[in-house]
DNA sequence: CTTGTTTTTGTAACTTTACTACATTTAGAC
DNA sequence: GTCTAAATGTAGTAAAGTTACAAAAACAAG
């Protein structure tokens, strides 16, 4: 992980002093860069030792090897996670706040990625008979998004938010059906039941959700995305995202699967589509 | 231009002496960063001096400011890699792709963004009598979220993808209802219908679109996040993430607006929300 | 509440590093 | 060859970073 990130989420092991000092360099990570030890040492009211213990305890070799890193950290773009949005922020710099944090929510998300049961998936749905995708409040959309894709594809699929109308689907499923159960917590009571029916049933019950939760006790396997999350505070955003690209991810490797005859119905599909739009009149290419 | 490239493209204003400097650092310039002055110049068959000299020749103020300078040069170096899926990458290699290829997409998007017509939003939406979040395929699922999560707040909001329920919402439309369309290529045509009945009716319509296009015609402003996709091969993926961040960031800007006894009233419906879920056995903080 | 122990923090001496002023060398022009 | 100017290096100096150790604070046990 890198350098800022490090330094926010390790916080916790940081003494009295040490923290005065992360809060600084997070605070201004620019400036920190240019000033000497003894200058940022005083900026934080601590003594030059203590920065240079700080710098020793994220494993720099020293505070000029910290400052080399924590530049390149800078330089990378890479998204100032913690960041906390604050009370007179004004529209600019909450978008880039927005933006920074799902980026280091995407990029942890990709590191943490175990592809075994994204594999599986993928296996899953290309023998399917039919597949499913339910969701429940800002988990219904991920699960919309997901059907909206499949709708493309030459397997019967469904979305839906209505509890009865997942119940049906779920009593009537058979093995050979592929169900996708959606849910950032794992805790919504509606959803756990359903998957419980589909999984009695043989059906190939799929979770994206979090590891260890209830709904995942009920599913065949389970696909997480591991994004810290700050839930209490505000609502889910960058987890949501992730299992957007996830999904996207997942059919990325069905259509590959599926060979190339699969791909030519595609381009077909598409062209289908060209009706409902207004054709451009720039040559210019989308 | 960024150190690496100046270094290799000014050669021919250096003396003898700092050509051999310029040669050893573009050579192995990660090698380069974690020496000190004297080291440098000892393995170039220089004197210390020169290479502080070269330096300066930079632009840069000394030694220090070089070697921070060509850290974040090296680090920028490497960004998301825009690879494209081939015939038989597996699916680990896949998956990391797609998440690869949003991360571009989004950070491209994040710098490309204009906070105005932003800002505007926000505006509308705070002083909005209700507020409506259309769209079509792909952007239903993206209308979908952003009505889920206006759901939270006391605004009367609602989503549709249903021509007739869109029709039938622009059509009672009125001065200070605020309508969202969210289309991908603004292109389609009976999206661009309702927002020109909602237009009509004097409400503000809003354009999560793009650019001069037919659907943004009849916005009162148009909100765009210049995502570059190929759209001929794939669906919409990352222009649509991008577009949920884009909708997150006017949520968190909506939310700030209102001021803390607003962010009371979240928290309760948050408390209320609690019902529908089992609770957790541990205590770890989520 | 006191005492002993451990952890944290700061002080001061020390080492390393980078910079400056000046001397020397080198290259080119006449 | 000699003068001039540019380039390079030497040595001293200033500044920055590190280490060892002592003082202070926090903690636990009696």
């Amino acid at each position: 992980m890198d350098l800022i990130n490090r330094i926010s989420s390790e916080q916790s092991q940081f003494s009295k002093s040490e923290r005065k000092v992360a809060a600084l360099i997070l605070h201004e990570p620019e400036q920190a860069i240019h000033r000497s030890i003894a200058s940022l040492a005083a900026l934080a009211g601590v003594s030059e030792p203590t920065v240079n213990r700080f710098c020793r305890r994220l494993g720099c070799k020293g505070y000029p090897d910290f400052k080399l890193q924590l530049a390149q950290s800078l330089a990378q773009g890479t998204p100032y996670v913690n960041r906390d949005i604050e009370e007179n922020d004004n529209v600019d710099q909450i978008t880039q706040k927005i933006f920074d944090s799902t980026l280091n929510a995407l990029s942890i998300a990709r590191q943490s990625l175990d592809s075994r049961p994204i594999a599986a998936t993928v296996e899953a749905m290309v023998s399917a008979r039919k597949i499913a995708f339910f969701g429940f409040g800002a988990s219904a959309s991920v699960a919309h998004d997901a059907q909206n894709k499949f709708a493309r594809f030459d397997t019967p699929s469904v979305f839906s938010d209505d509890p009865l109308v997942q119940r049906m689907w779920a009593i009537n499923s058979e093995p050979n059906d592929v169900l996708v159960c959606i849910s950032h917590t794992g805790r919504t009571k509606a959803l756990c039941e359903i998957a419980a029916i589909a999984h009695n049933n043989k059906a190939t019950v799929i979770g994206i959700t979090a590891p260890n939760s209830p709904l995942s006790e009920n599913c065949q396997f389970t696909v997480s995305t591991n994004v810290p999350e700050d839930t209490d505070q505000y609502m889910p955003m960058a987890s949501r995202i992730a299992q957007l690209v996830l999904i996207d991810a997942i059919i990325a490797g069905y259509t590959l699967q599926r060979g190339p005859k699969f791909r030519e119905k595609l381009a077909r599909v598409k062209e289908g589509l060209k009706g409902s739009r207004y054709s451009k009149q720039t040559t210019t290419k989308e």
